[in-house]
DNA sequence: GTTGACACATACCGACTGGTCTGTATTCTA
DNA sequence: TAGAATACAGACCAGTCGGTATGTGTCAAC
């Protein structure tokens, strides 16, 4: 037997969330291969088993330790001390946009969104981890609006939850927009409405 | 060999792409069996195999001729004259939502959303398909707020295309949020700061 | 030095996949 | 009415799927 020059768990399951991760992303989770995550990952399925469950339990894995980080990371963190929220949901908006354009992100889509509408109809803990992970974002987009009420830069009539509720709602259609019309400038175009749209929540 | 009673290719043909839009609609395009299909259209690999070249020109076949024209019928139909554009997608939407919300249709999503996401970083012919449908949409809703424009209905520095661009993709989400969520309400409370911006272009 | 838990590797399994092939009944055409 | 074209039916195929069983090398504890 080929005998393993190194043993590093830690390195060996994370190379596998790795790949499975980019094979879900790319090909979906009903479409994505194991044989071919175990390849990627340069292990084989007796690693897969050992460190996961399964495949579904791979899935969970990927979003509770790869999507939700990166997601917060990237959208909920900027914006979790704002008083300001228009201001910075625009700058957040334009240079996630920017960035996307310039590498080819745009392709493939958004990694949540991607996994929300394929899976969430399929399978119910898929669905309620994945609708956690949107609802902390419309949670700090809400309280964002709340505390820029508090500091006179939102109207005082606007309505947190249903702005963000809105807010949330728009920024992951963009992004299907952008995918499946491989448009960076409708997706720009798209934007200005969404800027408009925030600014008439200006106090 | 068990005969055929009577033989109607239309029929069979028909049944098979009503059988294949289900099935797509529930399990995707990748998870989507062709033996389950061929079994509810209570007809065999045979016939799929002569009225279609294979799984992906069924799919193509299902956009074509069941996505399309209902998408049409349903959203871009009840606009095509409109000069008050804002009221009339009020309206649509909401009677959309109400009805989607009656039956168990938020639990799939929307059809072509759905697909779209799906499919259109794998298979070019089916993105640009998709695209087209998306366009179509679109351009119906621009066309729509350009006569309201010259009919006063509408201010007269929107941009149409800027507009259709961000309505279309909010639609999108929001659609997309509401089967995530399995939360009327959430949507319904989306839907009414698409109508407060909407508003906003009143003149 | 021995033992036992861990971390894999490999061969393999049954189920199911999309797709093909052949046969046959029906219908259209001449 | 003969024959070609159409419209299936059903068995079958190779390949892939997720998952398992077993074996073996590694490593820490004692």
């Amino acid at each position: 037997m080929k005998t393993t020059a190194i043993r590093s768990p830690e390195n060996t399951r994370g190379r596998i969330l790795h790949a499975a991760f980019e094979e879900f992303y790319k090909n979906g989770f009903q479409g994505g291969s194991l044989n071919r995550i175990v390849e990627e990952a340069r292990t084989t399925k007796g690693a897969l088993f050992h460190h996961f469950d399964g495949k579904k339990d791979l899935g969970y894995a990927v979003v509770r330790e790869v999507i939700d980080p990166q997601f917060k990371q990237q959208w909920s963190d900027p914006l979790a001390n704002s008083t300001d929220p228009i201001t910075d949901l625009k700058r957040i908006f334009r240079q996630r946009a920017k960035r996307e354009i310039g590498n080819g992100g745009l392709v493939n889509g958004c990694p949540l969104n991607n996994l929300a509408q394929e899976m969430s109809p399929l399978d119910e803990k898929f669905r309620k981890s994945l609708d956690k992970i949107y609802g902390a974002w419309r949670e700090t987009v809400a309280a964002a609006f709340a505390r820029g009420i508090k500091a006179g830069k939102v109207r005082k009539d606007v309505s947190p939850g249903k702005v963000a509720a809105f807010i949330v709602a728009a920024q992951a259609g963009m992004a299907g927009t952008a995918k499946n019309s491989q448009n960076g400038k409708l997706m720009m175009q798209a934007g200005e409405a969404l800027f408009d749209y925030l600014d008439t929540l200006r106090s």
